[in-house]
RNA sequence: CGGGAUGUAGCGCAGCUUGGUUAGCGCGCCUGGUUUGGGACCAGGAAGUCGCCAGUUCAAAUCUGGCCAUCCCGACCA
């Protein structure tokens, strides 16, 4: 791919309304752009970032034996009647009057449509345990959004859904979870994120732990969050199953949610300087970024075309800057959006058939330009 | 929702106190030229309903009122 048509726009401009590191970061390297108070659109580049997030979830999630499904984002207003659910989120639920004279939510959650959808197809405790999840958008009227993405009225979440016979179950795919949970996080730069017990508010239930991470203004701002239900939503619902001896009893169940825009943001708070964002290889938008100094010359061109070409067959993403923007905007954008491998070549390296590998990180090495590929795969292998 | 602040070109801002030329500056953008290892230079150019509506006035970015939007502090959350 190649920068000049990547609808990537950097700024050298603090924007007034971003306070906190991650969000400036995210806005300077037009990761995302605001649409309204709490609402974001993910650029291109944002949405690559958006999508390897999504991606170590997922397999962490398959990991467990969980299920992926896509619940419904429009819901009816009377399965949270059902809940009593409606008063104790408040405003926080948007509604809305279809045609037909019918409320309907855009879903903050998902307990209650996926609690019914399981009382009517799980009869049996050879169906279980079961888990089940999703990677979709909530939506929460919040009272005051803030911090970019990390408080924002739309935002993706994964909500994962247990469901067990008995208590034991529920501790043991609990315990699934927080381990999950802990792999995710490390997976995408956030081994200082912690655990601790909780308090379950509207979720209910009897016993949470979130995860969190704590901010350089010492502020703290929630990645995930496990809860043990209990029976409290499979009896509203009727989730009953039989057992051995066929008798009805509720199915005990656990959910638990990742705010998945927050870790995003959280993992550039960890991981940046003051130059830009500094990504790990886990969560980069692009794994190689190419820097032509100068990139009018038809035997670089040439160069770069064959080097991508490579690369592609490495199957690695790469970015070419083929801008014609002096040394330092190049170099200074790149910090910016800070793909962490870099390979620069400058006029003088190049005519002694060198280019220089240098890391986001800090340190670089200059070697034979045929030799390129197999360095850049080496320090991969070695990260 | 309560308290505080802001709204002027894509971004960051000045101008408003004390109303009065064609509304400015920096960055960015476009054209031509010179540059190219850490945010270059010269010349030319485009881009504004001064948040919106009303009022006062010969005259409003500037004064008055209402509304809207955004941000910060509090309760809430992934």
């Amino acid at each position: 791919m190649f920068y000049s048509k990547s609808f990537i726009f950097t700024s050298k401009e603090i924007p007034a309304e971003a306070k906190i590191a991650s969000h400036q970061l995210m806005l300077r390297s037009s990761l995302i752009k605001k649409i309204s108070s709490g609402v974001y659109a993910y650029l291109p580049l944002g949405l690559r970032v958006l999508n390897k997030v999504r991606e170590i979830i997922r397999e962490e999630m398959n990991k467990t034996g969980a299920k992926e499904l896509s619940l419904s984002v429009l819901q009816p207003l009377f399965i949270w009647k059902k809940s009593k659910r409606d008063a104790l989120l408040g405003k926080v639920i948007i509604s809305f009057t279809n045609r037909h004279k019918k409320q309907m939510v855009l879903g903050p959650t998902h307990e209650e449509i996926i609690t019914d959808l399981v009382a009517q197809r799980i009869n049996s405790y050879k169906n279980l345990p079961l888990i089940l999840y999703q990677i979709q958008t909530k939506f929460r009227d919040e009272i005051r959004p803030r911090y970019g993405v990390i408080r924002t009225c739309e935002f993706t979440m994964k909500d994962a859904y247990s469901f067990d016979k008995d208590d034991a179950g529920l501790a043991q795919n609990y315990e699934k979870m927080k381990i999950a949970y802990q792999n995710i996080f490390s997976r995408c730069g956030l081994s200082h994120c912690e655990m601790k017990e909780a308090d379950s508010g509207i979720m209910g239930g009897r016993l949470s732990h979130e995860f969190v991470i704590y901010l350089s203004s010492g502020e703290e701002i929630e990645l995930g969050h496990i809860f043990k239900l209990g029976t409290k939503y499979s009896e509203v619902f009727g989730a009953n199953y039989s057992d051995e001896q066929g008798r009805q009893r509720p199915i005990v169940m656990g959910c638990y949610g990742i705010g998945v825009d927050r870790i995003i943001a959280g993992c550039i708070e960890k991981n940046h300087d003051e130059k830009g964002i500094i990504w790990p290889f886990s969560l980069t938008p692009y794994d190689v970024l190419i820097i032509p100094l100068d990139y009018r010359e038809k035997r670089i061109v040439s160069y770069v075309d064959s080097l991508l070409q490579e690369l592609r067959n490495q199957k690695m993403e790469v970015l070419v800057d083929d801008r014609s923007e002096s040394a330092g905007i190049k170099l200074n954008d790149a910090d910016l959006i800070g793909i962490p491998l870099r390979i620069v070549i400058g006029k003088k390296n190049f005519a002694q058939g060198k280019v220089e590998i240098s890391l986001r990180r800090g340190g670089r090495i200059v070697c034979n330009k045929a030799k390129v590929v197999e360095k850049v795969l080496g320090i991969l292998k070695g990260s």
